[in-house]
DNA sequence: CCTACCGATCGGTAGG
DNA sequence: CCTACCGATCGGTAGG
């Protein structure tokens, strides 16, 4: 009994997993409630029976996606790798957390600037702790001699940026075919060891 | 005469940059033009005196900034400079395009897609143009022995995405005081060697 | 879940 | 460069 109500989404699920399919590709600002309802086959005004406004769905997504990474990000710290293999750690958990979750992912680049208070707050301060926690990893792992890094803030920009196209709708398709492991594997490569031969 | 003339920007041209900025804060759908003559002190009517629309302003922008990319990475193309020295040289230049023209080319992650026909082909055609040069270059590198590469469509998103951040507005102010000789250098040492010890 | 409707705002035009 | 105005569309509500 469970298992199948937890299998089906209910009605408000279905609205806002559609919505995140249409932000993505057209953004927030042009993506209509009409456009929205159409894609479940409703009229607008009846999604007002399950959300509350626009702007809620937006809410929704992304305070749901920034927790998930948060979640992410403090398991593998508060574990007793050392800073190489958490860093490994995180950056596969984003990359697996992006593709499970393509859709919502992409909204973090640019849709959050349309949240509205108190969310726009909630989302930020959950995005800067995120990069607090990887920041100081990286801090650590170069005193303590496993990294070696120059700038603090441009080596976390450049790390958390090359991972920010993995959900990608048009890209995603050309790498699709390469599986999971051997998507992390690539990466990490890259971002550990650069590709000078 | 000429050089006064050349300095002082044209009304048109004063639209146009400024709704550059307005798109990069708020995003292309939710820039009125009531906002883009707001912001230069005329009325939105006035406006239609110096562009023909809208989507004429978005179009100016982007292929400004499409063209100044392709015209960089043909130049570097064309020299004699080994791979790994042409690869160094395309990511310089384009660190440095970026942060000449931050609100332009921060339009290149999500408002393209707003672009009507036949800019938007047109638009996708240069994009596509520069990551067949990268790619080309990265691929023959990889043959000679200069570059260790595994996935060559995932290093070409991985380069490519990691330059995605410098122009951001929000991290810009973080890392203004580095100076540009400095951020090149940081970010081709983690993209050449990584960041491992 | 629908029809009918609301005020607000949109990009753009006419005419001076 | 302005005022005045256009039809279309927006997010959302009322009422059944």
């Amino acid at each position: 009994m469970i298992i199948l109500k937890d299998l089906s989404r209910s009605r408000r699920q279905i609205i806002i997993e559609e919505a995140a399919v249409l932000f993505n590709d057209k953004g927030y600002s042009s993506t209509s409630m009409k456009d929205i309802a159409n894609s479940i086959g409703v009229k607008a005004a009846s999604l007002y029976n399950h959300i509350e406004s626009k702007q809620e769905i937006l809410s929704v997504l992304l305070l749901f996606i920034a927790n998930k990474f948060q979640e992410g990000i403090e398991d593998i710290d508060k574990s007793s790798y050392s800073f190489n293999e958490k860093l490994k750690e995180i950056i596969k958990m984003h990359i697996r957390v992006s593709i499970e979750n393509r859709h919502i992912t992409a909204l973090i680049t640019q849709d959050w600037k349309h949240l509205e208070e108190p969310s726009l707050t909630e989302f930020k301060t959950i995005r800067t702790n995120y990069q607090t926690v990887l920041k100081k990893i990286l801090s650590n792992g170069m005193e303590s001699g496993e990294f070696k890094i120059t700038h603090l803030d441009i080596t976390l920009n450049v790390i958390l940026s090359s991972l920010r196209w993995i959900y990608n709708t048009e890209i995603y398709d050309n790498i699709s075919n390469v599986g999971l492991a051997e998507l992390e594997r690539t990466i990490l490569e890259i971002v550990f060891s650069g590709i000078e031969e």
